[in-house]
Formats: structure tokens, C-alpha cells, sequence
DNA sequence: CCTACCGATCGGTAGG
DNA sequence: CCTACCGATCGGTAGG
């Protein structure tokens, strides 16, 4: 085997070429950078940076910056809609307003541990989302908040829950599930159900929930 | 008084010119415009246009714009640390752990409310903040947050709260505060007193504290 | 406070 | 997948 000093970097062959990037990782490049220093401060020379590419060369995996975070941020606020219809499904009958709150704000922590990039990019740059994209996620997302809201008015109302201001406490517990998009890490000992499962006994500690299954106090 | 008619704008004199626009002025169009768009998603041809003067001109009342975003990050930085080292400054004796929650997330809450403009740039920009501010800033957060968990940590030891994990308690219960900035406006019905106090009350219910002063369950 | 201007970088296109 | 290149805009400076 003879040395090759001289050789640097390894040639690819054009069909590895072609093959090296495509349109899901541009979308993972995306996510990561996006996530850690926002829309307007990723550049598409980070990101192809990123994925060891030229910047044009993006162009073959997207349409345009924009239309990567509209994908991003349109499919995720989708994606947190269609969690909570599916977590309120069918739950009927009494404490019912206790357990539609505690699966649905399971649900929500669930994707924010899961999905940490998507939901920071959500959250911190649904500002950059130009219409029509912009006024549909937040509509959507008013959506999702109303029908939380509406789980604390009606379980107040029928006594399971014991609430000052639904308006207030509504904010407080949907961020509060955002802050797991922040600091978990799947690697670091708690699952996501774990962790879920957690908030969402927090949750219900804030409206003020009859705490049935929690051992009672001194 | 003879007739104008091509005199579009009214001409100011060089003085008024000179005293129409000063620092603080500057800074706060700034905090309006970062607080909307974001640090990187706003230009200093937005913030001059803001103030109705050309981007130049901005350079009499600021270094840099980085000089801006600094001075804006770092002071909210110190003064909710400031504003924590207040509240709990004192407290002592029985259910001192109950109190000094309390006190710092009404103290941390109330800055919410009052500046919600600094607390959204702080939570947002900082990725964009450069070193060595990037570095103390993010010094002086972990050490307001650990100041929390503390106090969450020795409740629970002193049998004053009921927490199964202080770590997630403690990102759950200040990002919870972090929402009041999101939707609080002082001209809307509630009192930035008021929703301090609620917050407060909220954290309580989240570290699972004895209720002493509220009206029993049924 | 302004006009005139700077180099650097931006997202994106042409063409292979 | 690349090189070469585009107009627009960026933060910032010179000089008055």
C-alpha cells in the first residue's frame, strides 16, 4: 500500500457526492442551528457549513431558507394540535376535566422533551414566519391554548379544580411545559415519560386538582 | 400668514434636531423592536426609522448595536439577581423556606410584568450576546436558578414542601414566571402587584407547599 | 442631525 | 455536487 502524503482529504466518487446530503438533513442541519441561535442569526453558509456542502448546493434539498422554517414551525404546531385531540379523546365521565388536563398537558411536555429543537424554533422564532404561514400557526396555537383554558374553566366550574385565574394560570402551565425544551436531554437519566408523566402531576398541582392518588400530608 | 403650499414637512431648527433623539431614546425603540423581532432580526435602519432619524445619526447615542443589546441584557441580568437577594434578604425563623419562595418569585415575577420587554430580549438573545458578557451573563442566571432550587431543596428537607424532583420543579416554576412577559399589559385589568402575588401563590402549589392561609378542600 | 460611502455578508440564481 | 456571480442589505465610518 503506498502512502499518499501529499492527499489531504479522501476523493468521493460523484455518486457519493450526490448522496452525502439530502433533503432530511438539511432540515436536521437546520433544526440544530436554527434552534441554538435563531432564524436571522443561522446564516445558509452555517448550514451548509454544517453538512460539509457549498451554499448553493443547498438549494437542491430546499426551496428557500423561509420555506425550511415554515416546515418546521407549520408541521410542529400541527403535530401539537393533533397531540392534543388524540390526548382528550373519548375521556368522558366524572374527573373527567382531571384527566383531559393531565393528558393533555403530558402530551405537550411529551413533544417538548422529544422534539426540544422544533419546539425552542416554535416558540422563539415564530416571529420570522412570514404570511400566510404566520397568521395559521398563530391561530392555531390560540387554538391549543383556548381548549386548555377551557379544561380549567369547566373543572373549576364542576369542582375538581380550585383556580384564581384561569387566563394566568393557563399561561404559566402551558410555558412551564416549554421549559423542558430547554434543559432535557434524553441521555441524562429521565425518559420522556418520565418526565411527562411528572409535569403533568405539576400541572395539576397548579389548578389545584383533588390529589386522589398522592399520599396526603403531615 | 402666507400660504406654504410646497412646504411639506415643517423644518426644525438645528437645535431642536440636536434634542429630539438621546440615549435613552435610542434604547428604548431598541428594547420595542429586539423585544419584537429579535436581536438579529432587527436593524439599526428599523430603529432609526422608529426614531425618524438615519442610521448614522444612531452612533451619537450608542457604540454598537451589540453595545445596546449588552447593556440591556446585562443590566435585567443583575437586577433580577439584585431583586431575588432583596426579597429573600431577612427571612428566617419558622416556614422560612415557604416565605422566601414567596418572595423571590413574587420579586421575580413582578420584573416580569414591569419590564416585559428586557425579560423577552434576555430569554431570546442571549445566544447573540458576545463574550466576556455572554460568559457572566450566563454566570449570573445559573446562580439565581441554583438560589431557587435551593430553597425548593431545604423546604423539602424541612418538611415545608412536598417536591418529587427540585430540578424540574425549579425550570417549571421560573419559566412559568418567564410567561407573564408574554401576555402581561399593565393596562389590562390586573395590577403588575397582582399577578406577582398569583404567581407567587401558583409556585407554592407547584412545590406541593402547606396552604395555610387558603380555604380548605371539600 | 445629515449625506456619502465602506467592505462584508446576506439569500439566491445561472449554468454546468 | 460545484464555481462564479447577482443585487440588496448589513453595521459602521468619514466628515461636516
Amino acid at each position: 500500500m503506498p502512502e499518499q502524503p501529499l492527499q489531504i482529504k479522501t476523493p468521493r466518487s460523484r455518486a457519493e457526492d450526490r448522496e452525502r446530503v439530502n433533503s432530511a438533513k438539511v432540515l436536521d442541519a437546520a433544526l440544530t442551528l436554527f434552534a441554538q441561535r435563531g432564524y436571522h442569526g443561522t446564516s445558509l453558509q452555517d448550514v451548509a457549513k454544517l453538512l460539509r456542502i457549498r451554499t448553493p448546493s443547498l438549494y437542491n434539498h430546499m426551496d428557500s431558507k423561509q420555506a425550511v422554517l415554515a416546515a418546521i414551525i407549520v408541521e410542529t404546531t400541527e403535530a401539537v394540535w393533533s397531540d392534543y385531540v388524540d390526548a382528550v379523546d373519548g375521556i368522558d365521565g366524572a374527573d373527567q376535566n382531571t384527566k383531559k388536563l393531565r393528558a393533555a398537558v403530558a402530551a405537550y411536555a411529551f413533544r417538548h422533551a422529544r422534539h426540544p429543537r422544533e419546539a425552542i424554533i416554535v416558540n422563539r422564532d415564530v416571529s420570522a414566519l412570514e404570511e400566510p404561514h404566520h397568521a395559521a400557526v398563530m391561530s392555531m396555537r390560540r387554538k391549543h391554548e383556548a381548549a386548555i383554558r377551557q379544561i380549567i374553566i369547566d373543572g373549576s366550574d364542576a369542582g375538581e379544580f380550585e383556580v384564581e385565574n384561569p387566563l394566568l394560570t393557563s399561561f404559566g402551565l402551558l410555558e412551564m411545559c416549554v421549559s423542558i425544551a430547554r434543559w432535557y436531554r434524553a441521555d441524562r437519566g429521565l425518559t420522556a415519560e418520565e418526565v411527562s408523566a411528572e409535569y403533568a402531576e405539576l400541572a395539576l398541582r397548579l389548578v389545584g386538582a383533588r390529589q386522589k392518588n398522592r399520599r396526603s400530608r403531615a
